[in-house]
DNA sequence: CTGAAAGCGCTTACAG
DNA sequence: CTGAAAGCGCTTACAG
């Protein structure tokens, strides 16, 4: 070392008190003149710590780890420190699943994240998979429950209880549903919800005017077609989000119904578009970026748990692991002026 | 060692030759018994390479490698055996700038990617950091030509041309263009093609039918707006993405204009509604997923003429870094069934 | 308050 | 074909 010894410059590096004010100026002074960087590989491999996070996703059009809710997880990881490893899947064979838990295992991953969405059986390896034997925590994110298996979500029962409380509040009383894709939790959650809100109100004939959607544009047009088969004075539909009710508004327009005079038409999700569509669009808005940052928090504090820490700043309490939809109500139900 | 020795089943661990079978299959006995997992860390130690690849992104709504782009950056990269370090920033002043190259110092990334996108002055800070100091290679992505400095992008010049030129061949003869924000390299070069098609066609009275828009779908109604008032019977639009576009069409059928009739709408972009909008949005794609490949296999080919190593499998030959949008032609130009 | 030793889990020469 | 040594750049006890 230049100056003084080894063990000194590491003190110095990690801000240990047991050093003269004047060591370690003279060591700070070699540091910036060298332009030495302390190597986080060195460090990683005695800590036993890697300092990264895996973050698994099951590759799907419009998947929610894109934009807003991944940035949420970057900035939260790296204020705390920890670098992300993305792994993209899109198929969660027992193979894939086993290639890419060898793969974290092998970079050391402090921890996981199953992204998500689950689609299918994708999540369905969670079942049998002894997860206790891994050498790292893992959290899923909006994952149908499973014991042993810790999930960080959005209550899509209650979005879709809350979706349909609003139109029953607007006195609609032939409420359909156009759902996502059935083999999606979220989508299974939402209708449920939508036909709690049926009982609670009595309305039990509206449980038939579901149709099923694909998340796209393209379903919503065919979508209120079948809904209108099944109930011609239909006045509501609750769209499972906003890409499918951009599609229904279209198809209304060219059918010549009026929204939201003779139908109300709400999603989910808040797109940035959606307050531009024509009349702007009622909606539920997801804080994706709110559900990223809990995950990895709470991650964090699973790690800490197994390593026996106290938990980071900013990781303080522990927190709830359900989340909740905000109502954004615009015109295509309150019809402030459109007619 | 369960059985042998220790460099003995380094060698078995690499596939070295100088094993006798009967050894070889011994230590991978062991291996699998022991369920032993290489510590990719002490190997990243001793190589000297971190096999991890850092991808600065710029912050910004809607930005570029959201989705597709960024799972097709994942995807190659994991081919490869590397993984990626992302790092979101907004902010790019000098000390920002320092922070995030210290960080990827530190966790000893073997190259960096610039992802973008150029906004304002965001990228400047390359006009006159000394790049080649630093002890990886860098690579910008669609970011403005600067001495030094390896850029991967789309040659939005052309798009701008090619685009212009799709409405010329449909007989427009009164071509506006609706930009994005001027402060975006993107957006300027669009406007440059556009300006060289309307030349080329000898229609300089064009020049002055320019607006410039946010990127977003609230834009695309004022902007039609100002469009007409600087041309009133003006026959086509160049809009320079597709959510300004849906913006641009719901003003034209609340205006009573008809597309394409009266008037051509084009977008960039090929977001998945586009297909489905009123009438279905012609357009130009960018193929962000091949970029981000073509990316990353130029980041990896610098990485390996530093270390003077022959490219791998997949990066094989050198290829162009400039890449070409792909024109989208649908009813909102070409009119085949919509009138 | 500071230094000499041993080790994190691998790998690369160098000897047998 | 296989093993003993030294080192990658740090850190954690243990001595002075």
């Amino acid at each position: 070392m230049a100056g003084v010894s080894k063990q000194t410059a590491s003190r110095v590096v990690n801000g240990s008190a047991q050093v003269t004010d004047e060591t370690r100026a003279r060591v700070l002074q070699c540091i910036e003149v060298l332009g030495f960087r302390p190597s986080t590989l060195a460090r990683q491999l005695t800590a036993g710590r890697s300092l990264t996070l895996g973050v698994v996703n099951n590759t799907a059009v419009g998947h929610l780890m894109c934009g807003d809710a991944y940035v949420g997880m970057v900035r939260q990881a790296d204020g705390m420190g920890y670098a992300l490893l993305n792994k993209e899947m899109s198929d969660f064979s027992r193979a894939s699943v086993d290639a890419m838990l060898d793969q974290m295992i092998e970079r050391q991953v402090d921890g996981i994240i199953l992204a998500g969405p689950e689609i299918g059986h994708s999540h369905d390896w969670l079942d049998d998979y002894p997860l206790d034997t891994l050498p790292m925590p893992l959290i899923a994110i909006n994952a149908r429950p499973r014991a042993g298996v810790e999930v960080v979500g959005f209550d899509n029962f209650l979005a879709g209880q809350n979706a349909t409380r609003h139109l029953l509040s607007l006195q609609r009383r032939r409420i359909g549903h156009l759902s996502g894709p059935r083999n999606r939790w979220v989508s299974q959650r939402r209708v449920e919800g939508w036909l709690s809100a049926l009982d609670e109100a009595g309305l039990p004939e509206c449980k038939a005017y579901c149709v099923e959607g694909s998340w796209e544009a393209e379903s919503g047009g065919p979508g209120l077609r079948r809904l209108l088969e099944l109930c011609p004075d239909l006045d509501a539909v609750f769209v499972s989000s906003d890409r499918m009710a951009l599609g229904v508004l279209m198809e209304a327009q060219r059918l010549g119904i009026k929204v939201p005079g003779q139908l109300a038409v709400m999603g989910i999700d808040n797109d940035t578009q959606s307050a531009f569509f024509d009349p702007p669009l009622t909606t539920m808005t997801q804080d994706t970026p709110d559900m990223a940052e809990v995950a990895l928090r709470q991650l964090i504090r699973r790690i800490c748990d197994r390593h026996d820490e106290p938990y980071p700043p900013g990781c303080a309490p522990e927190e709830s692991s359900m989340l909740t939809h905000r109502l954004i109500a615009r015109e295509s139900t309150v019809g402030a002026t459109a007619a």
